[in-house]
DNA sequence: GCATAATCGAGACGGTACGTCACGTCTTAAA
DNA sequence: TTTAAGACGTGACGTACCGTCTCGATTATGC
């Protein structure tokens, strides 16, 4: 069910991932890495790509906490700085922004699961703030996490401009508030 | 100062990517496609990306329109939902995912390029917004653009959710008004 | 420890060679000839030379028979003979000088294996001759192998002349009686 | 009738043949080399070896006094020690080795011609031993001079031995006076 | 002294082969 | 059953020179 390495493969996965990005990652070099033989990969994962997606599943780097300040906007901001940082902050930018990058051409890594994933646990956010009365009840939570993680994605990621500690409560005030 | 065929070889480059992602295209692909020597195409652009980001920036397939429907919500609906299309109908879909994706890992094509291109055009939206007093002179373009196709991409691409003819309504009014 | 395909690796090359000398020998030709893949030459030799090299020590096209007539005068001479129909007439007229030629700009290709190898079987020519009183125990087979060879040589290759059938009686009177 | 920079086009092909050997000699180098356009060189020599046919003809390089020390063996010996130098000591070594070397794969480099020049003129040392009575009328010039030659290009570039001193005198012997 | 050849430079090109990398597959034998 | 070892076909990489072409610019020289 599981090859007798799996960690040092999931290991030696990311860490290659982070210093060559997805390009620089190869399935041989994984095999040196790991000390596994590079028939053993392909007997587990199809392909580099698949073989990332099982390494990101058990990867802790991308990780969030939930935060509980208080109140929606806090927790907002924290969770949008938080993000901000992991697109980033070296060694988590490199892993995260390969392989959300990849998941665009490759089916295998979901990265709809990733967002879903971290949707299912923010969701108690919202449910405080609803239950707070900060937050109608009939609001989406999707929509809001797709406002605030997708203009840190552009600004970030596409735009390559730097995140300053101040963006974050703009957008978080933005999404709340509207623009008008 | 340019190739004798560069157009032939930026269409071949713009078809293959669409048909066969960034990773299936390949330089000989494009030389042979486009009935010219590989060596023409190196002496030209020093990599594949480099090849790409030439051929994007003279392709007219990712331009959008910049609407003037007489309100600041009926412009950014109708903006949001070109965008939508480009994301997500053939063949726009293919160039424009595969190209925004491959900026991720490379950068000479500059993705960040195509967003300030396209917010150049579409500042005047913003005038006229503030001109009628839609929109409170601080506002900032920007990030209303960013927050709007942020939302669009993770949907649309890392979701992989369809976009629905009412989600531009959605995403719109929840930036214009605040999602409280 | 040798490639599966060895024997038909050499034989394209030797046939190569001899088809279009060492210039017209190429590694992509050699692996098209021969059912094998350009990689996996590369993978068991590290080039051109070296391959060449390789098989011609497998060769049996350039062994001559050692001779023995009774005389050393007669040994010589169908040695010698021997030695100028290797260097003048088809097919292994373009093997021997196209290797020996290329020997030249390629320390890959030992030349002076070659000549140390045929010397070791012809020295019982030597050994007989000594022994028949035909030549002083003083003698150089080295030396009379080279001034035999030479001249075959300069005057096969270099002056590109026809070796009639008498020179060889000529050459070998030479150098057994000098020429004054 | 002859292109303006000859002269620099020819040292630059000796130069670069002596610096890198027959394979490491390109049109494209001998261009830059001497400042000329590539073009302006395969206007006027069809082919590499062609280029480096002529260059050798006006090469005072490769050229060998003529001795004349009283004594057929005395003037024997000095050809044949010249001729090994030449063979052995750079620069003249990498011309020489490389060009008759070239030579047996490109009919444009006459080596043929480089040998029936030299011996041209070293006839006068058999005429004067002939008169001198150390040679009878009937010795052919060729054979020896083609012994001689023979022996040390067998020696020094086939076997890649060093071409001690006495060898000249040595192989001078045997060719005088014979090996038993 | 100047027209008119001859010569050259610049630059692009198609083409062949190079030597390399990583892919993904397969077989055989050991653990 | 899982793994290692190792050979292999395959596709593409990016590079080096090859030899050719066109088009202006530059030289000589010889009238």
């Amino acid at each position: 069910m599981a090859p007798r390495k799996q960690r040092e493969i999931f290991d030696a996965t990311l860490r290659l991932l982070a210093a060559k990005g997805f390009d620089g990652l190869t399935v041989e070099g994984v095999a040196e890495e790991s000390g596994v033989n590079k028939t053993t990969i392909y007997r587990w994962w199809p392909s580099k790509a698949a073989l990332l997606a099982a390494a990101l599943v058990e990867a802790p780097a991308l990780d969030l906490d939930v935060p509980d300040t208080g109140s929606l906007r806090g927790d907002l901001e924290e969770l949008v700085t938080a993000f901000g940082r992991l697109l980033t902050e070296p060694p988590a930018r490199d892993v995260a922004v390969a392989a959300l990058g990849a998941a665009i051409h490759h089916a295998e890594i979901d990265a709809g699961r990733f967002f879903a994933d971290r949707l299912a646990r923010e969701r108690v956010i919202f449910e405080r703030a609803v239950r707070r009365g900060e937050l109608p009840e009939s609001a989406d939570p999707m929509l809001i996490v797709d406002l605030l993680a997708g203009a840190m994605w552009i600004r970030g990621v596409f735009r390559g401009m730097e995140l300053k500690p101040g963006f974050a409560a703009e957008v978080v005030g933005a999404v709340l508030d509207g623009v008008r």
